[in-house]
DNA sequence: TATGAATGAGACTTCATTCAT
DNA sequence: GATGAATGAAGTCTCATTCAT
């Protein structure tokens, strides 16, 4: 890492890198320990860095854990907007396979850690929170919602309220990571998350098809 | 209380109506702003006690947080599983009282923070954490698991696993006391948590209906 | 001072008197060194306490700055008001006494120093600037204004601008405490206080004079 | 300049632009905020170069500090000397004269700010003090006491202590911009400076005539 | 039992100063 | 000469916990 690549000094390259070494550090320990008991002393110590670096690069702490969720939720939420944009799969197989590759790519990372930790501590930090709703929260019921109305425009779903329903595709997703972040250490009968995941889209396409089952 | 006498846990052997009154503000404090931003000062002065008689009661936070969740936590299942037991309404109006019950009895009230408090609060407590999930997810989902097998059992829901089923069924009202507890206060898009928990048993109960829909 | 003179023991006695001795050590070191310099530990050492017993008696260290104004500037300036209220010497015997017994009272004791303190910190606390301007600057000046104006009503004083005339009169007051707390350390031509006020009062009484003297 | 090469301080020696530069932005900002709150940061991003750069130039604050006020107040003071010494008006005339031309060319600028600042922070800088006492504060007072004594031996004034009376006349100007550049902000009861001047001029030539009024 | 004054470790944040480049 | 990233001491404020009464 430290080979000179470009003509930059080393320690001006240093500044490029810091602050993601400083996020990653900071990932660590949010996850690991939550927002409030995370203590920046110890982000810039895993950073190898002193207290004062982290101010360099970041106003605060808020703004330090704001930084780690556009850096690692925010981002990829744009991805899933465009891939969904260009698709041309059917409505159930792309839900199907967005939440699939939802839950590879962040269910199941040490990212969905960030999500734990809004749940847990936003009403002690009412600007995250807001920023975590409005960035990811809001956003991520969006995109579900708008491809419940793209199977409706296609004529793949019946005729449903959006945004009740993208509320309750994800509410599931989001409980399989409280679970795994939360109770899955004492949890005997450990529910296999993909298992879950695709009885849940199986459960629900079923209830979104068009016709009707007989004697409903 | 049904437990013998000798082998109640120290913090329990001295109820009589200060700890009562201690656990009940601690209840409201702990639910309305979380464990940590929880002073004890707070607890004591709305118990009307001093800051120093709360250790004559409980050793310390911890402690206190503890006895709240186990004084609170265990009581409405019980008779939620007896009146299952002797209904002999079909599995769908049985799945949906029941559902609507629940959130009428418990989601919608000052316990549900309880909910939202051990899923916040979990990883700091393992053992309360074992304890919740042991009398309160197991049983719930247990329950849940019971009627998705009577309904099987009856010929009116298709054959599926109860165990993944049920707690898919449980995700969205867990999630409905998270969002009341949590991002509700920031969130524009009010949901009403009657029209989503209809919404949702509609959609499950199409899910789980016998025969698929055409073409499925 | 412990003797338990009334029923109250020890510690209680202890609470009242506390926030005296605070005030005192407060007072000692705003003086010795300003406001932004001292450090509350230092103020909590004096009183013989820890830090954080201050933050029983003071929100905050602005907070104990306006109690050490209000404590011993405020206060004396209410005394000032009734006593000139109820005097019934000429109004130049009144301005005379009333500067000479302010400059013995205050200007030429420890208090003067936070005169001196305000003036010099004003620009970096503005919320104690305008508490100070209100509670200090403003009362002294209507004070004096009020003096103008009975000796104006009085037939005593030529009719002049009771506001300008009370602002000059009070300068070369402040700026003897001024000098006194900034350059009378290395001020090899001392002035004399007394005589400076005496012959500023002589001054300014011949300047208020009714008959303008012959030829001016 | 007008020092031999040789006994110039270091710090002067190595004036070009770039300290010039230096100088300028701290004054600003000195003046703006004074010594405690202004950041070295700031004063090098307003002249244009990094933090480090003042260390090439400065010792460090204080010294910084002490370079801005002799670099700044000592000037003015011999010119007013060399104006009196030509004039041939009536002394009252020249009071007056001299003293609005003080404000309008002083102590209604941003220098003036320097007159403010030096009184608040003298007191953590002993040596600047004494510096500033001597350089400015005896001087000017001088140059007022000749002015006294001129009017004295003119028959123009009555017999007065020319210390004293300096000291009276300096003070009002020297408060004016004390209030300028501290309580002008949060004083409601804005002072014009013009007319508070004219009213002291007017007061003190009336106390400084020959002829007493009548009934004094 | 009950009190509540007192403690002190610990967290965030700022900024003068240094130093490798 | 010039840079600017990095440092780390210092300061305010919080609050769980203790203990003399």
């Amino acid at each position: 890492m430290e080979v000179p690549i470009d003509s930059k000094p080393r320690w001006e390259r240093r500044k490029d890198a810091r602050p993601q070494e400083l996020l990653a550090a900071a990932l660590d320990l949010f996850v690991e320990r939550g927002f409030a008991s995370t203590r920046l002393e110890d982000v810039a110590k895993r950073a190898g860095v002193s207290k004062g670096t982290l101010y360099l690069y970041f106003e605060n702490k808020q703004e330090l854990f704001k930084a780690v969720v556009r850096d690692n939720i925010v981002h990829s939420i744009g991805e899933a907007e465009a891939s969904m944009a260009t698709s041309d799969a059917s409505s159930s197989e792309l839900l199907r396979s967005m939440m699939m590759q939802w839950w590879e790519e962040f269910g199941a990372t040490r990212l969905a850690g960030l999500t734990k930790l809004m749940m847990a501590e936003n009403n002690n930090f009412p600007e995250l929170a807001q920023f975590y709703n409005e960035e990811v929260v809001q956003r991520g019921n969006a995109l579900i919602a708008s491809l419940i109305e793209r199977g409706m425009r296609r004529g793949e779903f019946r005729q449903v309220d959006p945004v009740l329903v993208s509320a309750i595709l994800c509410a599931p997703m989001t409980m399989l990571i409280m679970w795994t972040h939360s109770f899955l250490p004492c949890d005997v009968n450990h529910i296999d998350p993909v298992a879950y995941l695709n009885t849940f889209i199986d459960m629900s396409l079923r209830g979104l098809q068009l016709t009707p089952p007989v004697g409903a």
